[in-house]
DNA sequence: CTTAGCACTCGATCAAGTCGAGTGCTAATC
DNA sequence: GATTAGCACTCGACTTGATCGAGTGCTAAG
């Protein structure tokens, strides 16, 4: 717990480095951050501050600069949110909504979107699914020995397959499987599939139907095909600490590869908090110098994404966090539009964009 | 035209540069390629290499680089192309077999693949279907009043839009009008689909589902909807000429906007030719110090997309431009297994990914 | 036409010197 | 005891000058 005064000396060393990334001096604090006492009692006050660990000098006589410590007092207790300009808000929506019904081109947005308000790389994650629950499904005859199965899930995503046909079979025979196997699967997750499947009588097709639907099925499940959008690159190269080349390539090698975001995911806690990891508290060696912050989105539950933003350690945490919380409660909407509750159950409602009360599980 | 021991040189000066990124000199070439004359011979010689504008040097006294000039005749005459190793190309194959049933997949590790062999940027655009051909359609109602379109076309493409569903439409409706139109719209383009339903009697909920079609498939006619991946930034940054950050930084902000790269798309020529653009036969500022190997995928006509390399000017242009020719070959052959003929058309064959011959338009 | 020899050019690298921002400390002041 | 003016000191950033050597162009001899 630091006194009032080195508070306010350490938010401004914070605010005043997270702009301009050079060292801060005691006199420019006086000067541009309406200090009261003389620089040289600030200089007292930014020596105790460095030998309890907020603050530290690159070199001797140099400015100061925040330590990781430091990022996290002022993140916790020192930081004020900046809320986004009204204007900006309205056309964040707007933007939003004239791409409310294309899925992949409102997470390409959203990273976007977060990627210029919070000056920063922006991830967005799909949005996964607990146990997906069949909408509808369509196996299509395409040419020779290949077919196409089509799957639509309660949530609104569509997956698709090629298969391989089994000899002489017809469109028609796999129009009348799916379609009595269609009667029966709605609203089945994978594992119901299994279970009832196997104790009716099928016939061959229906079993060839089935086989195909449970393989597609597995891979959704399956944690590590969720995609991963990111943009904002050029943000990050801009920063000075990224100037060096060495940690640019770093950088963009983990952007592109989605694998090594993925495993980013599973940490980001339920409910409505923001993970934010500074430094070292970041588990990979090339992340040491950055931080991080995200938020899931969706019901946190049966249908949730993660998005968040990364940069350098002196990220602008007033702009960032409240933008990450505000992007991910658009996709919750978004989502919650169309996931959620079955046709009829749910009140009805202007267009979702805009009232809002969240509707739960189906 | 150029003397044979001029032609050498040249090819020489191109060859070393393009692995070493340094200023040839006179020696180098004497003592590294196995030249007969004196490097003295081999200065004059530059110094007409020079005057004729194959090559230049940064400053006095400095070994001597290729002009774009010097690439050109290097492409057109020097250079040999050398084939991909038969390992290499049978891993290339099994990668793609891995995935050949999920499209969305094949065309990330096209881009992956040509990057790493090509070590450049390398992009590929999704295949755009010339005039969209139904195959199937599914229109689903999700909850409240929204709707899901589900289109399947002939090339094997699945395209999907949420839509606003009129009030006290139930899906049993939606099914039969979809069931009815299904029937009467298969393998019909857009404009025949337009064609075709002026005339006839349409329900209420048959019309609606039908200006849904239209207003699907006019997104997918639109060009500027191609989704274009790439990969392979690394391999730039790893390129001395982007050390700068300055030219770094404008080749992340161009593959990140992929407006700029479906500019690049349309100019490519159709058939098997290959497109070579070096510095200044680019079309952008930004491009003036890059160069670009592009070739089209696909039958060329009905279904085409392009795949290439971007790099510096120095590209390894002998692996370079076969590495994008056989790329573009295995996903014309992808390609071809799932568009084209129909059902029973064409010849029955073990598996697409190994025997070939072409099929055409459906 | 070829080539040995040599003067010349020019970037790269290094050492020395200067500048100035910014500190820490001391001693006087409130 | 806290504050502050004053000042010596530190150290990176930048400039200058010198040196080195790779590589050329030219000349004159073979």
């Amino acid at each position: 717990m630091l006194s009032e005064r080195k508070e306010r000396i350490l938010k401004a060393v914070v605010e005043e480095y997270t702009r301009n990334a050079r060292p801060v001096a005691s006199e420019t604090l006086q000067r541009e951050y309406g200090m009261t006492v003389s620089s040289a009692t600030i200089r007292n006050e930014m020596a105790e501050l460095e030998a309890e660990g907020y603050i530290y000098q690159p070199h001797t006589s140099a400015g100061r600069i925040p330590s990781e410590q430091g990022y996290r007092y002022f993140v916790q207790r020192l930081m004020q949110e900046e809320r986004l300009p009204r204007a900006e808000q309205l056309t964040i929506r707007h933007q939003f909504h004239q791409v409310a019904l294309m899925r992949e081109e409102w997470l390409q947005l959203g990273a976007a979107v977060l990627a210029r308000v919070a000056r920063a790389a922006a991830i967005v994650s799909a949005p996964v699914v607990s146990a997906s629950r069949i909408k509808h499904f369509e196996m299509l005859h395409m040419q020779d020995h290949l077919g196409l199965l089509v799957l639509v899930l309660q949530d609104g995503s569509v997956k698709q397959q090629l298969v391989t046909v089994p000899d002489g079979t017809s469109q028609e025979d796999l129009s009348a499987a799916s379609g009595r196997l269609n009667a029966s699967l709605h609203a089945r997750s994978r594992a119901e599939v299994l279970a009832n499947t196997g104790k009716e009588f099928l016939t061959r097709t229906e079993q060839f139907v089935v086989r195909a639907l449970l393989e597609l099925m597995a891979q959704l499940d399956n944690r590590d095909a969720v995609t991963v959008y990111h943009d904002g690159l050029v943000e990050l190269l801009d920063q000075p600490e990224f100037a060096s080349l060495e940690r640019a390539r770093a950088i963009v090698e983990v952007l592109e590869r989605p694998q090594v975001l993925r495993e980013l995911l599973p940490g980001v806690p339920q409910g409505d908090g923001i993970q934010i990891l500074i430094g070292s508290e970041n588990r990979w060696d090339w992340m040491k110098e950055c931080a991080v912050v995200l938020a899931r989105y969706g019901d946190g539950n049966e249908v949730t994404g993660v998005v968040g933003v990364l940069g350098p350690l002196r990220l602008p945490y007033g702009i960032a966090i409240p933008s990450v919380r505000y992007i991910a409660r658009i996709m919750t909407e978004l989502l919650d539009d169309i996931g959620g509750s079955g046709p009829g159950v749910s009140p009805g409602r202007a267009n979702g964009l805009t009232a809002r009360e969240s509707t739960n599980d189906n």
